[in-house]
RNA sequence: GGGCGAUUAGCUCAGUUGGUUAGAGCGUUCCCCUCACACGGGAGAGGUCCAAGGUUCGAGUCCUUGAUCGCCCACCA
């Protein structure tokens, strides 16, 4: 069953964002009968209404369902779940375009596509959302307590995850909504408890007191990937500990004094020649006035400091572990807020930076402070609040990484997964092998709990499936469930094997997992990439998707990452209403090139939405001009055939006009360069071949050249001239579909269709034969193209009126040019405004300059002569500024080939290639030298 | 402290394995509101490919060094 989309929360998703509700259409927005075709067609392509139309139906008709029954090659892949956070970003965008661009274009290949949709529940992130909103309404979370809390924010995650699945249907996902999955459904949730049971059964879940990344402002344990290191000024502090017994003063540096309320020993390196003496000696801490001992330790940095090294076990890492290997006592001083506790003594109760401040004012009363100087470090801060993290001692869930990495590391190596681009692949080795236990408990309200259940009684761990009864160890009932919630991506983590049912053999895990591919943005790679590999083998014995590629991020005008927390964010449903989905999709997939980050910018989105208008007006032609052709006999049955759709010419006789044979040649090529391009994620170059096929090539030439031929002529001409165009037409706009799906989806309904035509969607991609590759008719067209152009340039120069039509000179030694030139008169006159072109005989020569401005090329020359008021000079200046180039190329030709150690070194088709070009540009250079002696003549005459 | 990426037209960026005159979009200049489209058509101008060395017959492309900008990783107090 399709899920109804909820419509009455009061986030109120495409009523706010995209500007209306989804409900059923009362009709199929296509037609059941043979489609009589929308004549009437608005002059400029307006998305809103269409894009509306189409988003709701696809979803509406469950289109895009994957049977996992349904025979051929398959290819699967699961969103990266967005965070119930919110709604969508421009960021998101980015992912979803390219995911849908090529589901859809494998799916119109025929394959056996799913494209899995779902989202995140985003723990800690969603929590401080949430939590903020209630502040705002001034109330506590915690005087809610954590059921009601938790209500709150399911309450929340409705909301959200209704928005982004809307936004998710509005911008044309062609995903599977009946397999719509929730990190926290009870489904996934399961899947995250059997795992985390079986990991601690085999000791790869442990819990432990040890030093963690601890944010005062969460009030939670952080991972190290979520402790963002930010380099800072600071200051390094010098003091002066008195060495008991002595008269002496062990000097010691530190960044941060606040901590030395809690030290508990202070070390030197053992081989340290300056404090040998004071070993084993004591030292009194000052403000606490605490006897601690000197100890030797080789961790210690001589060169750093004064080689000596206060030691705060619980709130350093390092002396955590000196601290382990000295059997030092562990005086925490702080509390979770990040206030100096009970142990700090008169500190008790201050801020941690305030305590900072007043330990060393008290110790400078004292005279010992030695020095101050500057320091630049790096600090740890909370990837999600910024705070600054404090290195906490405190109990805590892991996993032991190294044992899991391995596979993860081989599978990788071995090329079993392929990461691309190829620098991130190195970077997932790299930290794969440098891996380190991974802090999974979170001491937060949202998330998935641990199944761990603390005794009262005995103290003893009961880690289980689902709730125990009584304690594993010694049987009592007093037990109680772990507070802790898991970090996030350890649910993210089984993400492609979750939502497919896993630890169930569901038909799904067997048909679409491994998943084909992983597309996703750079920054989560290790964060969810890596650990998806790491769980995807071990409880699968798979890898979890055969390819991952890794795409650019969408960065804001001033290069900055997107982020809705700091206002610098693009919104999407802004550009929607703006530019349309198909302009935005475009423009990043147009943007999207392998490496480099994007800036979007309001030029591109521009130039993308005139695309989409322009292909809307190519279409509009046809329609206004499809009457004509009908009242000729043409009829809309025989547009509608399936030579149509496999983009059959349609000869007459065994004839194919040139640019028939040229457009269909053409077409074959762009579709296999997009092929070729989206298989390789080359999406900008998909998009770049497509907008240059359609504009450069099918509107600006062959509609142009072929316009008579669709007004006039026999029932049997027009026949020929509209199936072609709309063979043409259609394959074109199958090829675009995957890129511009809202727009090819109404222009494909609006052509003539056969009954019941769903959906473009559902359509084949263009196969075009590679029969229809014509390098003749390309080079033919080329050189008609060319006589063109340089009969519009030397219109352009000699600043005719454009609208008034000329007549020209033709000459070309050639008897194949000239062949070609007087059988496609017609349309060289049309499109170059000329009213005759007159083909000079072989026997005339060159022609004459002075009557003309006159254009060459390789072949042939074409003249427009001067009107009554022509500048000359001009003429001079254009030509001889020609010359100059191509004797500067013939310079450097020359004196390439003239080198032995070329000619005998390079391939000898480069050589004569060389040589070929060099000959034709010194013909050229010799036509202009003539022609330029020519004018300068005629300019004396007239003076 | 390691590692990576970027530097090409006024702007934003492409440029596949080294090969003949380095491309696109936008902007800009000139001409056209021609019966699909001014979100348009036509024609131009505009680049010592960051710098210096090197390899090569040949370098935007490969190597070295440097400069500038950016990113990732990292428990030296």
């Amino acid at each position: 069953m399709i899920p109804e989309l909820p419509l009455t929360t009061r986030h109120s998703p495409l009523a706010t964002s995209f500007g209306r509700k989804l409900t059923p259409p009362a009709t199929a927005p296509y037609s059941t009968k043979f489609t009589p075709m929308t004549r009437e067609i608005p002059k400029a392509y307006e998305p809103q209404e269409i894009e509306h139309k189409w988003a709701q139906a696809w979803y509406q008709q469950q289109l895009f369902r994957a049977d996992p029954q349904t025979p051929g090659e398959m290819f699967s892949i699961v969103i990266p779940p967005p965070n119930v956070t919110g709604s969508l970003h421009i960021g998101h965008m980015l992912d979803h375009t390219e995911i849908d661009i090529l589901t859809r274009w494998h799916r119109m290949r025929g394959h056996n596509a799913l494209f899995l949709p779902g989202t995140d529940h985003a723990s800690i992130s969603t929590q401080r959302v949430v939590v903020r909103q209630l502040a705002a309404q001034g109330i506590d979370y915690r005087a809610l307590g954590r059921e009601e809390f938790e209500k709150r924010v399911w309450h929340w995650k409705e909301e959200s995850g209704g928005e982004i699945t809307r936004q998710m249907v509005a911008i044309g996902d062609s995903c599977d909504w009946t397999r719509e999955r929730f990190t926290m459904d009870p489904g996934l949730s399961n899947a995250v408890m059997e795992v985390f049971v079986r990991l601690y059964e085999e000791g790869l879940i442990y819990r432990g007191r040890y030093i963690v990344n601890w944010c005062p402002s969460c009030l939670t344990a952080i991972s190290d990937l979520e402790t963002i290191h930010q380099e800072r000024d600071g200051k390094l502090w010098y003091f002066r500990y008195p060495v008991i017994g002595t008269t002496e003063h062990l000097v010691i540096a530190t960044t941060r004094p606040e901590t030395m309320l809690g030290d508990t020993a202070v070390a030197v390196h053992p081989d340290d020649e300056r404090y040998r003496h004071l070993v084993g000696k004591k030292v009194l801490l000052p403000l606490m006035n605490r006897e601690i001992p000197v100890i030797a330790d080789s961790f210690v940095d001589r060169e750093f400091g004064t080689g000596a090294v206060k030691i705060t076990p619980a709130h350093d890492p390092n002396d955590f572990e000196a601290g382990k290997r000295h059997n030092l006592p562990e005086i925490d001083v702080m509390s979770e807020d990040g206030h100096m506790s009970a142990a700090a003594g008169a500190y008790a109760g201050l801020d941690r930076f305030a305590a900072r401040k007043r330990v060393v004012e008290d110790l400078t009363k004292l005279g010992l402070v030695e020095r101050v100087e500057p320091h630049r470090h790096a600090v740890g801060t909370c990837d999600r609040c910024k705070t600054d993290v404090e290195p906490r001692l405190s109990k805590q869930w892991f996993v032991k990484m190294k044992p899991l990495a391995a596979p993860a590391i081989r599978v990788v190596e071995d090329g079993e997964i392929l990461i691309t681009p190829e620098n991130r692949r190195t970077e997932y080795l790299n930290w794969m092998n440098n891996i380190r236990d991974w802090c999974i408990s979170r001491q937060l309200w949202w998330g998935l709990q641990i199944p761990a259940w603390h005794c009262r009684d005995c103290g003893g761990i009961t880690v289980a499936r689902t709730t125990p009864a009584k304690c594993q160890a010694c049987g009592s009932a007093h037990i109680e469930r772990d507070p802790d919630v898991l970090d996030t991506w350890f649910s993210a983590a089984l993400w492609p094997f979750s939502t497919m049912g896993w630890p169930e053999e569901t038909a799904d895990l067997k048909r679409y997992y491994p998943t084909t591919l992983l597309i996703t943005g750079y920054d989560i790679l290790f964060f969810w990439v890596a650990r998806m590999i790491v769980m995807g083998l071990k409880f699968t014995g798979k890898v979890p998707f055969r390819t991952v590629y890794l795409h650019s991020l969408v960065l804001n005008a001033e290069g900055v990452k997107m982020s809705k927390s700091k206002g610098t964010g693009i919104d999407p449903i802004e550009l929607n209403k703006r530019f349309g989905t198909d302009a935005m999709r475009f423009t990043l997939a147009s943007m999207a090139a392998p490496g480099t980050d994007i800036i979007l910018s309001d030029d591109r989105l521009l130039g993308s939405r005139a695309f989409a208008n322009k292909i809307w007006n190519a279409a509009r032609f046809l329609f206004v001009n499809l009457e004509k052709a009908e009242a000729s006999g043409v009829t809309l049955e025989e547009l509608a055939g399936p030579e149509i759709r496999a983009a059959a010419p349609y000869r007459r006789g065994a004839q194919l006009e040139l640019a028939d044979r040229w457009i269909f040649s053409r077409l074959a090529h762009s579709v296999a360069e997009v092929n070729a391009a989206l298989k390789e994620y080359r999406f900008h170059e998909a998009a770049h071949v497509v907008y240059h096929f359609f504009w450069g090539e099918f509107c600006d030439w062959y509609i142009e050249w072929v316009k008579p031929r669709l007004t006039s002529g026999s029932r049997e001409e027009l026949l020929a001239a509209w199936r072609n165009l709309f063979a043409v037409f259609e394959s074109a706009l199958r090829l675009l579909h995957p890129l511009m799906p809202f727009l090819t989806e109404e222009l494909w309904h609006r052509l003539p269709q056969r009954a019941g035509a769903k959906s473009i969607a559902l359509q084949r991609f263009p196969e075009i034969p590679a029969t229809l590759l014509d390098p003749a008719a390309e080079k033919e067209m080329a050189l008609l193209q060319e006589i063109i152009a340089a009969a519009r340039n030397a219109r352009a120069d000699l600043k005719l009126d454009a609208k008034r039509k000329v007549a020209g000179d033709f000459f070309a030694a050639g008897d194949e040019t000239r062949t070609l030139v007087q059988s496609h008169l017609d349309p060289i006159l049309r499109l170059a405004s000329l009213s005759t072109l007159h083909i000079l005989p072989p026997g005339a020569g060159r022609l004459d300059p002075s009557q003309g401005a006159v254009r060459a090329s390789t072949g042939f020359e074409l003249r427009i002569p001067f009107g009554e008021a022509v500048d000359l000079k001009t003429e001079v200046a254009k030509l001889s500024k020609e010359r100059d180039r191509l004797a500067r190329d013939i310079e450097s030709k020359t004196r390439r080939l003239a080198e032995e150690s070329f000619r005998s070194k390079a391939p000898a088709e480069i050589v004569k290639g060389l040589e070929t070009t060099l000959q034709e540009r010194r013909a050229e250079h010799h036509q202009i030298s003539e022609r330029l002696a020519q004018l300068e003549k005629a300019l004396q005459l007239r003076r």
